[in-house]
DNA sequence: CTCCGAGTGCTAGCGCTGCTAGGAACAAGA
DNA sequence: TCTTGTTCCTAGCAGCGCTAGCACTCGGAG
């Protein structure tokens, strides 16, 4: 009994152990940089390991992505929860996101741009992936004037989503950032917002 | 002279034809099925020739985004010209952006996701680029209300790619995307929009 | 205490990737 | 005809994700 539980935790602990690794490596260099044999380096075991735990290198990222849903959610709670009304809650929930994409690349990535495999807009998907959109609903909701929700919800992160795509990846200029952030609020509250919208 | 000039056309031959072989062996396998071995067999040259025209494969990805763009422009600029109003015309540019990604996932991804070496908010980017964004930006015009047109543009563009880019990765049920993107329009246009948007 | 069998984790290697060095073959000018 | 310069191919490097098969360890039975 207790020694094979013990070899069960041991095994659960390595396991934690790789997905800790794997995107300390991602949040160090890259996800690019993030390969079996580097990982099996890092972790102080030998390649095939990996693939004991996980069917391959994909659902390691996967599993990077589940934990990393739990934090965003955290972070989207906390700064929804800490506005005074319903419209700073939007901007500041909108900024959180655009903050933890930023500080956090690796790991945004991991969840949103990496992999396919896990499921998303089902029941399926990880309860943490399902706490954070809660959360962006819940600041949405306000502003949705009949609108249904859901919907709106998922139209509001995408543009979320693709102003932080868009200039992770060059496309658009760091500058003026917080300018096209005030824009899209004004657009979602229908109120002139407030901060860094003056130009 | 003239045989130097003609080996000169005969090579820019050459690298046209590595280009749409690239973008044919993309638009039938997807990206991750273009390597430099299958690109160099399908034009029938060898591997290293590839490398005499472009510094890499990340290069040849780079050269199909440029050749991509015009043709996002011209789809874009056709479906704004034939709207008869303001706010039609952005319901039916924003449909052709999406339908241009949906049709051509592949072009689409070498634009704006693959690659990250060609400047794009630059005055360096490729004109056919800055030429599709100008369509965008003549649509979104009429509806700026004041704000900057340039900063505008580039939020619903960012939103319209993120809808486009979540929905492609699976994060989006392809249900109902009729209605997030009427609900998107509804928001920068500020009318409750016409076609598609009866759930 | 000894021995056996299950199971764990290693070494080695497969087929692929992007990319490059070096030489063979060919064409143009003297 | 010989030389010179270019063009392009063969062969190979280092690294990738992944796996087959063996060596070893260690818990439990006799």
């Amino acid at each position: 009994m207790s020694i094979q539980s013990r070899k069960e935790r041991e095994r659960a602990q390595r396991e934690k152990l790789i997905i800790t690794a794997a995107l300390e490596l991602a949040e160090a260099e890259g996800w690019e940089a993030v390969t079996t044999r580097r990982l099996a380096e890092r972790i102080e075991y030998s390649q095939p390991v990996l693939y004991s735990h996980f069917k391959g290198k994909d659902a390691i990222v996967a599993a990077v992505a589940v934990e990393g849903c739990a934090d965003l959610a955290v972070e989207l709670r906390a700064a929804r929860t800490a506005a005074p009304d319903a419209t700073s809650a939007l901007a500041r929930i909108s900024a959180a996101y655009v903050a933890f994409a930023d500080r956090r690349p690796a790991l945004y990535d991991a969840i949103f741009n990496q992999t396919v495999d896990l499921p998303f807009a089902t029941p399926e998907a990880p309860a943490a992936l399902h706490a954070a959109f809660d959360e962006l609903a819940a600041a949405v909701g306000p502003h949705a004037n009949g609108a249904d929700l859901g919907l709106l919800t998922e139209t509001f992160w995408a543009a979320l989503h693709g102003l932080v795509t868009l200039m992770r990846g060059g496309r658009l200029p760091r500058e003026h950032h917080d300018t096209r952030l005030a824009l899209l609020l004004e657009r979602f509250t229908g109120t002139p917002a407030g901060p860094g919208r003056t130009l």
